[in-house]
DNA sequence: TGCCAGGCCGGGT
DNA sequence: ACCCGGCATGGC
């Protein structure tokens, strides 16, 4: 019979063989994930890039010019990735928050265990889970996986998971299944994204084209999401 | 052209 | 302890 843990290799092992290696995060540079991984709140990576290529461009890919720009400044130049405002406000808590404490350098914070960090990045006003643990396993490269809206409805699809089954329930799911390898993570999020993205939108049956679809899975699309 | 995208917070019940 | 509205741009 086959375990969880089987049928949580098999599916990584279909979409790897679909989609080849992601080689996430898509983009340069520990700040530059971190500050993605907050313009990326429920919003599509290319606004997201739209809104990281102004930052470059005014060199402020850097804490301490963050720390000193004007806030209504940077929601300007964060506009093409949505809600610009709160998520300026978001980005500013972050940076003051490790101005502050780690003196801006990221590797200071960053040498932290993963417990301790995911707690200071909770702590944080605008930093919810997914962020936390997207900041952790990719700008940071420590043990930690990533759940967000595709991973849920993905888990939910294929029986492995209750409906309501909340954000550390799915985190555990995978964390105890899964050997403990940062590169496998990383790369295991990934491929639900892209599997996600490309198969698994909201609201549609599962597909033939899904690497999944073998899979045993219920045939209709999860309620809601 | 309306629906959706790699969430999160805060206020109301 | 849930539930829900608000936040906003760009692609299809």
């Amino acid at each position: 019979m086959s375990t969880v843990r089987d049928t949580l290799m098999k599916m990584y092992e279909a979409m790897y063989e679909h989609f080849g290696p992601q080689n996430w995060w898509p983009g340069d540079g520990e700040l530059e994930i971190v500050i993605g991984a907050v313009l990326t709140q429920n919003t599509n990576w290319t606004n997201v890039e739209r809104a990281i290529e102004n930052l470059r461009r005014e060199n402020l890919i850097d804490i301490e010019k963050l720390y000193k720009i004007n806030r209504e400044r940077l929601a300007e130049l964060i506009r093409p990735a949505g809600y610009f405002n709160i998520k300026a406000k978001r980005l500013k808590n972050l940076i003051t928050y490790l101005w502050e404490n780690y003196q801006g350098e990221l590797d200071k914070f960053f040498s932290l265990s993963v417990e301790q960090m995911r707690e200071e990045l909770l702590s944080v006003s605008g930093i919810g889970r997914e962020t936390a643990d997207d900041i952790i396993l990719y700008a940071a490269n420590k043990q930690t996986f990533v759940i967000d809206a595709y991973t849920w409805r993905i888990a939910h699809r294929h029986m492995l998971i209750e409906y309501d089954a909340d954000y550390e329930a799915i985190k555990e799911l995978f964390e105890s299944n899964l050997d403990a390898d940062v590169k496998l993570f990383n790369e295991y999020h990934a491929l639900l994204v892209a599997t996600g993205k490309n198969y698994c939108k909201r609201k549609k049956p599962i597909c033939e084209k899904c690497p999944l679809n073998k899979f045993e899975h219920n045939p209709e699309p999860p309620e809601e999401m």
